[in-house]
RNA sequence: GCCGCCUUAGCUCAGUUGGUUAGAGCGCUGGAUUGUGGAUUCAGAGGUCCCCCGUUCAAGCCGGGGAGGCGGUACCA
């Protein structure tokens, strides 16, 4: 304070990329949270969790080096010199659980789990340096009915958090696809050598067709694209012809061209209720690729897992621009987008994206148990669902959870108002005495932050009758909104009642039932 | 990581060719209006002008460096 002290202050600040959330937000989050665990549950997914971080070696890829241990992961040393990392997702984790636990757990194992991870990457709207996600995985379940079943449960929890069809779509893939449309159209493939970093780049190229579009993408393929702020991207060096047939393939997928296709040509009756293109064209343009046949044959069999399942074609669409993670996942891939738009915090209309994802991962739990074991999982991203929601106007808060305040008229008398809010609380009404040191006004002012629904005042008037009154602050507020032309205001009598003392509970629950049937 | 823009009160922002005590609105705190939040009114608190170095008699303003924020982009489990 006095510039001859020259005390040490820190700044009080929140971390870049984190932030602190309140009652409300939090309320919302945890219903949500619980929405989308009473569906894993239902599938018959059982819980676990897992410490926040975790041996840096067993998360995988993400090493921490001397030179720069948090690149990606925040990590730490023990005091054995270990390296640790906080977790970046909640699948590194269970393989290491699976991996430790492999000859007592049951096979598949089929469990959910949700909690915070960290990520050390530059923050942006929406996206922070924490946050939850919540996932579901069957580790150690080779057919694709494991895979069907992540997207057909993805698609319900949509449907359990109040997201109408049309809203929401998971668009589904297959790697193998991509792999045989780079491999017949391009010749390049990601077991070559020589074409390896040809097959990531023009891989990661795909992947931005929805931001990009078809233009972008093309010119990644090629030699490269610069973006708005003048920066270039090294394409993938295809060429004209490889790229025109690249994109024929994959136009197959969403356009029915030719003559139409007799039904009994196709081996499924289910998987043309999910491809909105030309089925035939596709194998056709595949023919030559064992890998990219193989690919459309599992989809084949997802699809008629999700018909059995009753998934409809407004539910789930084919999409071959789907990608996801390269050296993660091995087959089926598949992602759920918001469809619709909303207003920002700017004021602009901003689309929402890519909620949630999930794939199978084929290679991940034998990097610890040196047998492949085949898994699949999905992950909602918490945050970002949080805030769609929010724009939907679809969160469901506990508005009960803002208590009723006694006000304390009388500082001699704190006893009887104690025996109030104990009454209150008794009989299941959130309830509390004004804790602060001001006088009414004040005491106003803070009931109407808490947003409290009601007050409950007892002074020398209403002592010397045996009664209280009970201010419904909502209605106050809004009859002030109404009338507020005049002085009336200091009436300050609207909104309110007189109950005698021994009625209390009784009044205030009936206030609070009528502040309740007005909010419908 | 790379590119561009930005940084003055809690918030949104003014601030002249470099010139004395840096302003407004909203918000906040307190008072007035019999014992009442939202009306009216009066008052008050609140600033390292992002930080450091430099130029100058003099820097919120000019120069250099750094940090932080925003928007792209790259990487991404």
């Amino acid at each position: 304070m006095s510039k001859s002290k020259k005390s040490f202050r820190p700044k009080a600040r929140v971390p870049r990329g984190l932030r602190d959330q309140s009652g409300a937000q939090l309320q919302a989050e945890r219903w949500m949270l619980d929405t989308i665990a009473g569906v894993y549950a239902r599938y018959g997914f059982e819980l676990l969790d897992t410490p926040a971080f975790e041996y840096a070696d067993a998360l995988g890829k993400f090493l921490p080096d001397q030179d720069r241990p948090n690149e990606g992961v925040f990590s730490f040393q023990d005091d054995d010199e270990q390296w640790l990392s906080m977790r970046y997702d909640l699948t590194a984790p269970l393989a290491r659980y699976v991996a430790e636990n492999y000859d007592s757990l049951p096979k598949p194992f089929r469990r959910y789990q949700w909690g915070p991870v960290w990520r050390n990457e530059k923050p942006g709207p929406g996206r922070f340096r924490q946050f939850i996600q919540i996932d579901a995985d069957s580790v150690g379940a080779p057919g694709m009915a494991a895979d069907a079943e992540m997207i057909a449960m993805m698609a319900d929890c949509m449907d359990a958090l109040g997201i109408a069809r049309g809203d929401y779509v998971v668009r589904i893939n297959n790697r193998k696809i991509l792999d045989g449309i780079l491999e017949t159209d391009a010749e390049i493939s990601p077991t070559d050598p020589a074409s390896e970093e040809k097959w990531l780049t023009a891989m990661r190229a795909l992947d931005k067709h929805d931001r990009f579009g078809w233009e972008g993408v093309e010119k990644l393929l090629g030699e490269g694209r610069k973006d708005e702020s003048g920066d270039y991207t090294k394409g993938a060096g295809l060429s004209r012809e490889n790229i025109d047939n690249v994109r024929t393939s994959l136009s197959a997928a969403f356009t029915v061209s030719g003559a139409p296709s007799s039904p009994s040509a196709q081996p499924s009756g289910q998987l043309s209720k999910y491809v909105p293109g030309d089925i035939d064209k596709l194998v056709d343009r595949l023919g030559r690729s064992t890998i990219g046949l193989q690919g459309l044959s599992e989809l084949e069999e997802i699809a008629a897992c999700l018909a059995a399942l009753g998934i409809g074609s407004d539910q789930v669409v084919f999409d071959p621009y789907v990608v996801r993670g390269l050296g993660y996942y091995t087959g089926p891939v598949f992602e759920v987008e918001l469809t619709f738009e909303a207003e920002n915090e700017q004021g602009e209309m901003a689309r929402f994206g890519s909620v949630g994802s999930g794939g199978r991962y084929d290679g991940l739990v034998e990097m610890f148990k040196g047998v492949e074991v085949p898994a699949t999982g999905c992950s909602f991203g918490v945050s970002r669902l949080m805030a769609a929601l929010e724009a939907l106007g679809k969160t469901q808060t506990d508005e009960g959870q803002s208590p009723v305040v006694v006000l304390v008229m009388d500082k001699e008398r704190i006893a009887d108002y104690l025996v109030m809010v104990k009454e209150l609380r008794d009989s299941g009404i959130c309830a509390e005495m004004y804790m602060g040191g001001s006088g009414m006004r004040a005491q106003m002012k803070y009931a109407d932050k808490r947003r409290a629904p009601l007050v409950v005042i007892e002074g020398e008037d209403e002592r010397a009758v045996a009664q209280v009154t009970l201010k419904d602050l909502i209605l106050g507020e809004q009859l002030s909104n109404e009338i507020s032309d005049n002085e009336e205001w200091r009436s300050g009598a609207q909104a309110q009642v007189s109950v005698p003392r021994a009625g209390l509970v009784e009044g205030v629950r009936n206030m609070l039932i009528r502040i309740d049937g007005r909010q419908g």
